[in-house]
RNA sequence: GCGGGUGUAGCUCAGUUGGUUAGAGCGUCAGAUUGUGGAUCUGGAUGCCGCGGGUUCAAAUCCCGUCACUCGCCCCA
């Protein structure tokens, strides 16, 4: 076959047998979301490029290199969403959602689009089930926040994951760390990589999260100061809330001095859950408060924590643990019919029986009853009804359960009750 | 943006130091005395050997380019 058209670089089709486990989770993530309050909201696959550039932060990768920008008919210049966050802000802000008593919980399950190199676990369209909850800033609220995916990882049945947790600061405190990393790396640069001499004058926090051996070196035997030891009062306290919160909440979690996340609206708690099942890509979801975002959309300052996590990556650890998701593909009834009347008497039978909702097959040609057989089976159909010139003369069908090979008369109008429904 | 690997049937892959009609398994379609599936057997169909160029009497095979996929770096879900 010459394809004239192929998938964009980065985008995948998700066919059957894989949309039945999407459905699945989503099912599941609904479900339990749900039970901790969340309800849903669809806001737009695109918004204005600014509302990104301002809200994720104009000098991390995904604004500088990582976003679909395009104008429109008019010239304004508008961003395929790269997060969930930004804008379910804006939409909080736009809706009055901050007249509901708080906290105000949304969830949302969406594409997000990043132009990225691809790789394994990593698209340029991906799925996200994401959660932001506004107007609280308890550190019960990140507890309960993080025990919510916990939940729905345990309910798919997820294990070998880990919970990483860090605090990376807030307004008050993380300024001094910053400018004291700064300092000392700008004064020891020379071991650092380009990326992060850079880094150490316009966003020193990152280079704890640096890959390259020499920046890590620079980082674990520098005796360089934690994060940690600037937090302030309030910072700390509420970071010892989380851990307490955790406990109660039962959720297991390792302390991870350098995780930091790529989105500059992040304050405080960050946390990320990783599976060692997946390649290089090894996170599943990442989320972390956020307590300046609100205000710098122009609302009043409000609190705020949020997660997401992507389907994709959550389907590829499902797969490498070999968890079978419980989804029925199976089908109600096939009918196989002998002759032209018979197939006519097919598709109404057909009909009548979906009404109630049951799933039924046949075939739309006249073929031998051997190769109707076979397609019946091949789509694991749990009976079949045979119709051919004598059960058309009797106004019955011979149902046959395929399981057990017994056959039986049915009437027509008797072949739903048997059906169950 | 930077590196490595791979492109042969719908899928998984084989294809010998370049040599004539390019193969297997799975799947698909048809059939095995005519109204009964899963097993087995028989037979059929399907390939611009990713694309373009070059070397050669001769290229799926060697060289260059290109595109795509894939893995990793970066970043992130």
């Amino acid at each position: 076959m010459n394809l004239k058209y192929t998938s964009p670089r980065g985008t995948k089709d998700v066919l059957p047998e894989e949309t039945a486990k999407w459905r699945y989770i989503k099912t599941v993530a609904r479900q339990v979301l749900n039970s901790f309050g969340y309800e849903e909201i669809i806001a737009p696959m695109f918004e204005h490029t600014d509302l990104f550039t301002r809200g994720i932060g104009e000098t991390s990768d995904i604004v500088t290199k990582e976003m679909y920008t395009f104008l429109d008919k008019k010239g304004r210049s508008l961003t395929l969403r790269p997060e969930g966050t930004a804008g379910v802000v804006r939409a909080y802000l736009q809706n009055g959602l901050y007249t509901l008593p708080a906290p105000v919980k949304l969830f949302y399950i969406g594409s997000m689009f990043r132009y990225e190199r691809p790789q394994a676990g990593r698209y340029r369209e991906h799925v996200q089930v994401g959660v932001e909850a506004f107007g609280s800033d308890s550190a019960y609220l990140d507890a309960e926040v993080i025990s919510a995916v916990v939940t729905i990882f345990t309910k798919l049945g997820l294990t070998g994951l880990t919970t990483q947790l860090n605090s990376i600061g807030c307004k008050e405190c993380r300024p001094k760390y910053t400018e004291f990393l700064r300092e000392h790396l700008i004064k020891n640069n020379s071991g650092l990589c380009e990326n992060c001499k850079v880094r150490a004058e316009k966003n020193p926090l990152r280079i704890l999260d640096c890959k390259e051996e020499s920046c890590k070196k620079i980082v674990n035997e520098g005796k360089l100061s934690k994060m940690s030891e600037y937090l302030c009062g309030n910072c700390v306290s509420h970071f010892d809330g989380l851990k307490d919160g955790l406990k109660i909440l039962k959720v297991n979690y390792k302390l991870n001095d350098s995780l930091v996340r790529g989105f500059d609206y992040y304050t405080g708690t960050v946390f990320e859950v990783h599976s060692e099942k997946l390649g290089a890509q090894t996170a599943i979801m990442g989320g972390g408060r956020y307590n300046n975002l609100v205000d710098e959309f122009g609302g009043e300052k409000t609190p705020a924590v949020g997660f997401g996590f992507g389907l994709e990556r959550l389907v590829s650890v499902i797969d490498a643990l070999e968890i079978k998701l419980p989804v029925e593909n199976t089908l109600d009834l096939f009918i196989v019919h002998l002759g032209f009347s018979a197939m006519k008497k097919a598709l109404e039978l057909a009909a009548e029986l979906r009404v109630s909702g049951k799933r039924v097959q046949m075939v739309y040609e006249e073929k031998n009853i051997k190769s109707q057989m076979k397609t019946a089976d091949a789509l694991k159909s749990g009976l079949v009804a045979i119709i051919g010139d004598n059960e058309l003369r009797d106004g019955v069908v011979t149902l046959k359960n395929m399981v057990n090979g017994s056959q039986k008369q049915v009437k027509f109008e008797n072949l739903k009750t048997e059906l169950g429904g």
